[in-house]
DNA sequence: ACGATATGAATGAATG
DNA sequence: CATTCATTCATATCGT
């Protein structure tokens, strides 16, 4: 997408029923044409999920939008919430990704009104800030009543449809800090299991130190997982 | 996932010895595109936690469960501890996510006994992407004892019986968070759960851990996998 | 056809 | 438990 690449994708409309293989399980009987397992998006729905994106800032929309979103694009081809979502998250991590190769500009701290400025037809239009959140309509349907439509700068008529598109502030700041710290302080731990219990599995009991680091969070305890740095695995496992 | 499909997982099963972090990295090599420090399932590995997930209902393992499990695991691959935390926690948000993308799911607390799969949008199928997995995820209840289907081999002693299979099929409250102490300042714990088969630390373990539960500090920091251990195998991959 | 690229899909890992 | 990120696989399409 934000290459200057411009891969036109054809229009396969209907694009079969996504629902892949049909559950069949395994059999995947494909007497017919199992047309397309992946979804191929019409270029109204590209048009509208990068209009979402750039001009709305939406770079992942929770699943209630994600729903909205997809029923919405429903009329131009089939389409599923799935789709949508996975939609999002590609378009969002490789533009990110490209951004990371060139790291020609540093991530600046300075979060002006900032957003990605549309690598598609679209201008950088509207306003860009809608900010309002699903106050009212409580509805399955939440239409805003301009939403897409709002940017006209598109050429095309379609009229997106009524999708929250809460303001989201597209910073990109994500650069700063970006792999995070295993903060884990060594203490010094000495366990010394012996005979005891036989944890050891494949024959090589070795030291299985299972340590557990209950955090101290409301709801979850997580780190709870253990870090044998010396077992021996010689296990070739073909298949 | 859990589609019909064959294709995808590029059975990357024996990994690498363990030197995390060395290669990957810029190395740019196209070649060579494992040696990834993320943990690659086995077909084995991925059919028993299936088999743990539909057919015994095992979802949120406590942490000794996830000690056996990964035990148990470990026959067929390199494995550990937070990779089967880390595994029963992305299916079951996956399979809770895909429910929230369409919006036919209906938050009915009606005890109906539905099957776990068969979704409407996202994925459809089931499990055996891998092409067993007779088993069917029709009951979900614990049977004691037979765990999970050894499906062959297992020259070594690899724990005969009394491993895994703590039905939970709860689905909600649960309440087996594993919620030991923790508020410990001094890092310093020597647990010898060998010889005289005295558990030193913490509470309820089995026979086999001694889990130390560390509590670093009030902060939010939530402490991560050790990655304390015997270097043995220090062989860096690295190019 | 084949290779390169684009992109949908999947999933391990991690964070809040 | 929800969400997000990174990485990778699979496939569609285009260029040559």
């Amino acid at each position: 997408m934000e290459q200057p690449q411009q891969h036109h994708q054809q229009l396969n409309e209907d694009a079969n029923g996504g629902s892949k293989g049909g559950g069949g399980g395994g059999g995947s009987s494909l007497l017919c044409r199992q047309s397309s397992t992946r979804w191929t998006p019409t270029t109204e729905q590209i048009r509208i999920l990068k209009d979402l994106y750039y001009n709305y800032g939406v770079r992942s929309p929770s699943a209630d939008q994600i729903q909205r979103i997809s029923a919405r694009l429903r009329q131009y081809g089939k389409i599923e919430g799935k789709n949508v979502f996975y939609w999002f998250q590609n378009h969002k991590a490789r533009e990110r990704q490209k951004k990371r190769f060139v790291p020609d500009h540093h991530p600046n701290p300075n979060p002006l009104h900032h957003l990605p400025a549309a690598a598609n037809s679209f201008g950088p239009s509207a306003e860009s800030k809608l900010g309002d959140l699903p106050v009212h309509h409580d509805n399955k349907y939440p239409n805003f009543g301009s939403a897409i439509g709002l940017p006209s700068s598109s050429s095309s008529a379609a009229t997106p449809a009524g999708l929250v598109a809460f303001g989201q502030m597209a910073n990109y700041g994500y650069g700063s800090t970006a792999t995070m710290e295993k903060n884990f302080r060594n203490c010094s731990i000495s366990s010394s299991c012996g005979g005891g219990g036989s944890p050891g599995v494949g024959g090589s009991m070795s030291h299985n130190f299972g340590w557990i680091a209950v955090d101290p969070y409301p709801y979850s305890s997580r780190s709870i997982f253990d870090k044998q740095g010396c077992n021996v695995n010689e296990e070739h496992d073909e298949q």
